[in-house]
DNA sequence: TCAAAGTGGTTGCGTGTGCAACGAATAGCG
DNA sequence: CGCTATTCGTTGCACACGCAACCACTTTGA
């Protein structure tokens, strides 16, 4: 068995180190801070991650359409048509049919939801500095840009480009 | 509204901004290369994403109990026993009790799990040289470094020590 | 030595997810 | 124009997951 000495994989033989299989590394790592970020908004607001996501797209954007969002963040469609009625069951968000184009719906936060969205974010904001306070700044746009490569190169790997979760 | 000008967040007001939120984008990223890696182990061998997990840890140990799959992979101890005996069902995993501690069982590849690992294994690693392809390889150290700084940090910050998926 | 607390693993239950099929609306093309 | 192919969004269905309760076993410590 040959030893691995590289960051990643390089075996002639055709064997997996799981410690250094980068997408195993990144479903670890993805998981873990998904589960400590959950902690903030399911705890406390009785929020989803598809729902978080809903939330955060439209306090960043004002006015998106369901797909966008589904696309944007590789989730089925179905998936955040559950988390928008189920936001708007709840006042959090709104939907109004876009006159340009009757299939599909623009999304907004009600005030109720921006207020949760104003309460939510600067938690959020603080759990990523935490995250990153391993690493210094000229690592964190380092970080940020191989993962832009990263990104780019796994959406052309994609199997189809409707996304899943 | 402030325009975000480091690589990660560091606003003076609470707005999220998705695309450099790295929760987010960890997420992205690694739903983007499950499901492309899924399309190899899925459709063609009918592994569920825990079950491949299983057989590459078993590929690369040997022996491991349940437990120490699903801590090490962040995911339910119930996830993994289901997988289990899904792949003993199918003969591709053999258990046997641990002498020395009873609760235990330790799990190993069978001959013909041996043999779904030798023709998955190459084609797991070829999927992660396409997508390392993108980055050089002084990049793919400093990515590995800098996502084991994560991890540790993540695991810290983890709500209990019990992972979940 | 023995009761209580802890650990590895399984399973019933409720819920969330992806898929595929569908309705409504639009776009493409003869 | 009109007919087909697409696209946005919803929903029924089957399945997988997480949780909590449980059993068997081990460790702790009084």
């Amino acid at each position: 068995m040959a030893i691995a000495t590289s960051a990643f994989q390089d075996d002639p033989d055709a064997l997996v180190i799981l410690e250094r299989f980068l997408p195993y590394r990144l479903n670890v790592l993805a998981s873990l801070s998904s589960n400590a970020l959950a902690q903030i908004y399911a705890e406390r607001f009785g929020l989803s991650i598809p729902a978080w996501r809903v939330i955060a797209t439209l306090g960043q954007y004002e006015y998106r359409t369901a797909r966008d969002i589904a696309a944007h963040g590789v989730m089925h469609k179905s998936t955040i048509s559950r988390a928008v009625s189920a936001l708007e069951k709840r006042g959090l968000v709104g939907r109004r049919p876009n006159p340009a184009d009757r299939r599909e719906e623009l999304l907004a936060l009600t005030e109720k939801g921006a207020a949760v969205y104003t309460a939510l974010a600067p938690q959020a904001l603080a759990f990523e500095r935490q995250l990153l306070s391993v690493l210094e700044p000229g690592e964190q746009r380092v970080l940020a840009a191989l993962m832009d490569k990263l990104t780019t190169k796994a959406r052309a790997l994609a199997p189809d480009e409707e996304g899943r979760a």
